[in-house]
DNA sequence: TTGAAAGCGCTAACAA
DNA sequence: TTGTTAGCGCTTTCAA
């Protein structure tokens, strides 16, 4: 049996007992470890000696608790299993640690105010809260506001004046693929919605079936909820329908890889010719060749760059309520026709841009 | 111009702001919000009038330090872009919440002691660490054996006996596969490994070569560091040469979709018939009919838990350094030929359980 | 440059 | 059941 001396945990090494061992007050450990402090070479050095030695490592809870700064924002994000998601929460570790922000995560099925879960993250007294794709109750926001906690909503609009937002080209978006879809001379419309509550699904619906309505063409209409098996459900009974549609628009390239897999497999339509099918995001699978789905990008970077900007400008000053759109591009693959005008080769990609 | 006054960021109220205005000490009010306490009927109500009143909410900073508990468990996690550790981290999300943890999240590239962050995450003093894919420095390691900090590695193995590991079958799995892919009377064998010093990625190739070699057949090898666009590189140079292989083991599902693309897109390839493509993990993409790949599943669910439920113990009790291989299976999809026996149809699945 | 002392907001004995 | 009293481990005046 081994020596259970050996399992016995010993509480971490504290300041004082550096302190102790180097034979300096506790304050000018402190100071060894605080960047612009006034201290001298040689203490320093004790300092030093004795924390490698004890293994000593400053508690940045209990800095935290009198700075009443944590250096950790709270972001609160649905279902990894999209990729879109995963690509943001990627670019919001990427660039919250390079601002010097840690992240508290919580990861959760998309609701509109998951109150219970931002209770736990305030009494944590993160600095800022980022939410993708969901957002904050009235009561919250208030709250949020007055002890001067700067909250921005990724990929989701509010009306609240308090409360930032940076949101993908959601209108345009939707609306420069309506156009496409015409100019691709499609006759049958089709729309699969994400999540009815979303703001964001809202918009690219509207402007969706807004530019369409526009030009004399009635637009069929599904829901799948974001979720990839109730969006092969929608579309195989669309495509199994009396008219079927010979274009379709999904409110996310996840959903849209899901109709696009039941087209090709299911129905053995040649997507690009017979039909075409559009997305939205443009994850990173729309451009595997198996896959090749024309989309509306939102960027990711960018749109998470942003949202870091408006929490350090909010941190900063007093500015508050920002509300920003960050431009996208419509993105040809091979799962629509080539329309005749607008196309623009990029090289390594085709958008489209008419005139 | 609007009133400054309504911008002034007032200090979040305290514990003693709330029992001021409820006429009780402070100790009641901490009372109040401790579970088990004992309180009078009436003094609660006071004091949740107060706190709900003043709009307070107990500072779990504070409360963590004298607790020596932050309820925050450390994840540190690669590349999300890989549908492997999004569904990974998803897992580990839910089932830390469920065990009443939070999540302080570290997410970067792959790399074998990422020691800085890791500094952090213990100056934050995380009650455990859980290490997906990376492994500790020796020193570090005695760190946090030291101060009886649970260390568990999730997809790296070990030989370090304070720290505990969870892995899938790399061995077994590797060794399934090849064995799956001499069933399918393949003859020109291919392995495409992930990064050359992953643990996990060693054992599966040795395990491949190994059982390969018994049956004496020579496999051609090329490397692509688990990224996607090296895979297609390596899967494109491959199939270019002079004796292209016949079937292609790749350590991960996101290199074998890459070099799935390259066969069938570039070189017009019928795969599942000229040549078979596997690879390891079974990720969601996997599954996609357009994709269709024959894999061997790491089960990211069970994986997650065993790692919770391994802190929990290490958390409660003495027990350390445990190490955990979580069964799998390989499931047949249409990127292989068929074999010509231990095929099992589960109904909504086929797995190869060869007597 | 240094140390002493007073907290940050809370929990946990201990008395009352 | 309650209030009083020490701290948790650190930063930060303030004197020395």
């Amino acid at each position: 049996m081994a020596s259970s001396r050996d399992h016995v945990p010993r509480r971490a090494p504290t300041a004082h007992d550096v302190a102790a061992l180097a034979g300096v007050s506790q304050s000018a450990v402190s100071r060894c470890f605080t960047p612009g402090a006034s201290i001298s070479e040689e203490t320093r050095q004790r300092v030093q000696a004795a924390a490698e030695q004890l293994g000593y490592r400053p508690n940045l809870i209990a800095r935290s608790l009198i700075k009443r700064r944590s250096t950790i924002v709270g972001v609160v994000i649905p279902g990894l299993q999209n990729p879109f998601y995963a690509a943001m929460l990627e670019a919001l570790s990427a660039d919250l640690a390079t601002a010097g922000y840690r992240i508290l995560l919580f990861n959760a099925p998309a609701r509109d105010t998951p109150d219970p879960v931002l209770d736990e993250m305030l009494n944590y007294r993160v600095d800022a809260l980022i939410l993708v794709s969901s957002s904050l109750s009235s009561g919250l926001a208030d709250e949020c506001q007055k002890i001067g906690l700067p909250v921005v909503q990724l990929n989701r609009t509010t009306e609240r004046s308090t409360v930032s937002s940076v949101v993908g080209d959601n209108r345009g978006g939707a609306e420069a693929l309506a156009r496409f879809l015409l100019a691709c001379e499609h006759e049958r419309f089709a729309f699969i919605a994400g999540l009815e509550t979303s703001s964001t699904g809202k918009a690219r619906e509207a402007a969706f079936l807004g530019t369409l309505g526009a030009a004399g063409k009635p637009v069929a209409r599904g829901v799948a909820n974001y979720v990839f098996e109730e969006a092969e459900a929608v579309a195989r009974q669309m495509l199994g329908g009396a008219e079927p549609p010979d274009a379709i628009f999904c409110a996310s390239d996840h959903m849209a890889i899901a109709a696009l897999g039941v087209a090709r497999t299911e129905f053995g339509l040649a997507v690009g010719r017979d039909i075409s099918i559009v997305g939205f995001d443009d994850i990173q699978m729309a451009a595997w060749p198996q896959i090749s789905l024309t989309t509306f990008r939102q960027p990711v970077r960018a749109m998470s760059s942003r949202a870091v900007a408006i929490i350090e400008a909010q941190l900063q000053g007093t500015r508050t309520g920002l509300s920003e759109v960050v431009p996208g591009d419509l993105v040809i693959r091979g799962s629509t026709r080539m329309p005749s005008h607008g196309v623009v080769d990029l090289g390594y990609e085709r958008v489209w841009r008419p005139s």
